[in-house]
DNA sequence: TTATATATTAGACCGATCGTCTATTTAAAT
DNA sequence: ATTTAAATAGACGATCGGTCTAATATATAA
């Protein structure tokens, strides 16, 4: 399926020297940056394939439709999201907390990268939805479950050491988590600053303590 | 200023009946549909206009610009809200949390009755921010500020009666709650359903009491 | 009555997309 | 040489964006 890079292809070859699965990933990636600053409805598709110096005859070549290519971003984002979760949250040389602490800090760091534009792809999507086709409605659910497993699992081993309160459900806090989670990005994006983020974070940490 | 509504009037005469001020509203009002719904990119003057039977032309005689109808839109909404958080948050024969809670099951209701299809005219611009004009950002902010504070007043008077935790900084929290508010309001829009609310109501209380 | 001021509307402007599709080009495989 | 596959060119028609000028309809003033 994959044609490595140093193999010949058939039929014309791309003006930009990317092979099939290349160029698909590009506009993806373009795609991602997209949607994440201007959301899915707001978003043409010309500006995404220029970005990335493909054609605009191609785009249906690689995708069937700017739904189908929806998809396709919100499955690379939530991956490469689920990813830098899993990259700080199953950290054993950390403490469970402090897990939580070193993610934010890096979801931080791209906020100010981004000047503070882009935010979160599934929070932005999900203010969208009612633009939106129903498949791609399923998969921020989808995501969103993924990722509160992810902070829950955190919760409890921070609830086994007595680090937090062990009267909490950890499943419920962690989607409490999320919620706020994304009215800060959200807010952060609002005041052009780290604030929102950081309030949030020390807010729900002192909280939730023992 | 305001025409009342028997006095004749000079010039032709609106097709509508309405005399300028009430079309002026009407429109205002239309627009806080379709921008609560849909968002300000997304929303055509045409179907707000035509939603409430103003004719296209007629737009630029009633504002300066779609921006200038943005910020008439915003403050409108913003006036709205704070008179229905005052409506709950002062009634004094209530007790303070109490007074939150109800403010949350009549939102609750707003969200049911629209369908979970338009939630928070301000949250749902803040995720806009980047399409936005700037003088629409600022209101934004005002508006948060001012919702923060009729917060952090009902929960300072519930930390006087002893009722959550006095060591806890009421207008950090109140900061807290919104920006929670509004990620329980997208997630409800997604969810369809009012158990991001529910959750998020419920989870924020059982932090924060004593 | 006529002229003027004011309020509202008609309707098109025109550029900018929008997402999509068909025909064509390029190159490898047969 | 012919076939098959990959990628591109380029425009399609439709919609719709916000905006503007000219026309219309009424009240008031002369």
């Amino acid at each position: 399926m994959n044609k490595n890079t140093t193999t010949a292809q058939r039929g014309r070859p791309a003006k930009s020297g990317r092979n099939s699965s290349q160029t698909k990933q590009a506009l993806v990636q373009s795609g991602v940056e997209y949607f994440t600053e201007f959301g899915f409805a707001s978003s043409g598709l010309d500006k995404i394939l220029k970005k990335v110096s493909v054609p605009k005859g191609s785009f249906y070549h690689y995708f069937a439709s700017k739904e189908a290519f929806g998809i396709a971003v919100i499955q690379e984002y939530s991956r490469y999201f689920a990813k830098k979760l899993d990259l700080h949250l199953l950290n054993e040389a950390i403490e469970p907390l402090q897990r939580i602490e070193n993610f934010a800090d890096d979801a931080k760091a791209g906020m100010s990268r981004h000047h503070f534009k882009r935010g979160c792809l599934i929070g932005n999507l999900e203010q969208e939805v009612t633009l939106l086709p129903e498949s791609h409605r399923q998969l921020l659910l989808d995501t969103f479950e993924l990722w509160q497993s992810k902070i829950a699992c955190c919760l409890q081993l921070a609830q086994r050491t007595n680090a937090i309160n062990g009267s909490l459900d950890c499943n419920t806090l962690a989607n409490f988590f999320w919620m706020g989670w994304e009215g800060a990005i959200a807010k952060s994006k609002l005041t052009r600053d780290l604030t929102p983020i950081e309030t949030f974070m020390v807010s729900f940490l002192q909280l939730i303590v023992k």
